[in-house]
DNA sequence: TAGATTGTTAATCGATTAACAATC
DNA sequence: TAGATTGTTAATCGATTAACAATC
């Protein structure tokens, strides 16, 4: 049994937060740091923070605290950043052309291997180095290719036909910013959602319910 | 002491997905649902339903069940809907134009009063039925306007300045899309964050610790 | 009324925080 | 060595689930 079996997903969502603040401290060119201070910029308690790391080893030293940079580089390794999963993009429309333009997934752990659209007018255009395929293509691009996500930006009434058809070409692996709520109806999918009306929503809510608004 | 003084996070990010279930029923004509039958399609225990929404009051009958409309109205209500927040835009590029276009920010609680930019090259073009004004005009436009919240589309290393800006301007709510802490600087502010590759680094961990993959 | 289903209390489970012995 | 700080166990706190009496 491996380790990273029963990590809690509420360990696995600040991991990230983990390594944002390391690469900065990174950067700055500090290079140890103890679980105090971090807690400290991070405004977590210092019990949070050594608890966490060691859900996945003891990367800190008694009497000293954690290398900086040793410490990111095992974060990096323990969420995956090393690894390139082959991702395909579904709409090449505003929204999914501004995430490609905006983040670089290289250093995310995954590689861009191709852009579909249902739009003639886009397929041919160029996003992210690649050249806009058509939905069509989709069957063909499996054959000859192997792709382990799909990243998709299409409004919610078309996600399901998508879905179905890329479910039974094998994908198990979806980052989804529709209001469709894949998993379920395929419960055994690997979903992450961003979901910015809920998002939106929750913000309402809580200005609503600030005192200070 | 108002009830939602006590309402936790976990209930409060919870709300939005009921929203969306129920609005879903109300669509297809379902007049009435049990906790039950609605813990089934959003794959939740019963018990959670009744716990979640007996925070905010008795809104089922026993019996019964729980009525779609009315139930989906509550929420709304709850999540302050019906509210609508005075909200303006910084950055008007690719990020924010998408969003802008993809969501219908009426039906969630904000009337968007403002576009900013700091590129010349896009003052007076048009976005979402505004002409987008220069990041200069900020002064001017709050002495005219009121304002709740800033929604910010601009690039990491500018919104420490934005927000020192608008954080004493007065602006104390922001939906945040750059992976800069705000919080950590100033702490009386309410903020939304969407990071996109934290939730993209947390797809890459769970697919390498998923033994199908 | 009888059956169904809520509202709510109690039990369980998990996550966070505190404390401290181990050790660099 | 003495001081500092981790790794880890124990205590607390909060969230989820189970159970059932209330009641429509």
């Amino acid at each position: 049994m491996s380790k990273s079996d029963s990590i809690s997903m509420s360990v696995i969502r600040r991991l990230p937060r983990y390594y944002r603040f390391l690469s900065e401290l990174n950067d700055q060119g500090v290079d140890k740091i103890s679980s105090t201070k971090l807690a400290e910029i991070m405004n977590v308690t210092a019990s949070q923070v050594r608890q966490d790391l060691n859900n996945f080893g003891g990367f800190g030293q008694q009497g000293y605290g954690y290398s900086v940079a040793q410490l990111r580089e095992e974060i990096g390794k323990i969420l995956g950043l090393d690894k390139s999963f082959k991702a395909i993009l579904i709409g090449a429309g505003n929204f999914g052309s501004a995430v490609v333009n905006y983040l670089d997934f290289n250093r995310l752990g995954f590689e861009l291997v191709a852009c579909f659209d249902c739009d003639e007018n886009k397929v041919g255009k160029r996003l992210g180095g690649l050249t806009i395929r058509h939905d069509d293509e989709l069957d063909s691009f499996f054959e000859e290719n192997h792709v382990d996500a799909a990243f998709l930006f299409i409004p919610r009434s078309a996600v399901e036909n998508i879905v179905d058809k890329l479910y039974s070409l094998g994908i198990r692996n979806y980052w989804n910013f529709s209001h469709y709520d894949i998993t379920t109806r395929y419960r055994d999918t690997v979903v992450e959602n961003v979901h910015l009306s809920d998002n939106l929503m929750t913000l309402c809510y809580r200005m609503n319910n600030n005192p200070t608004n």
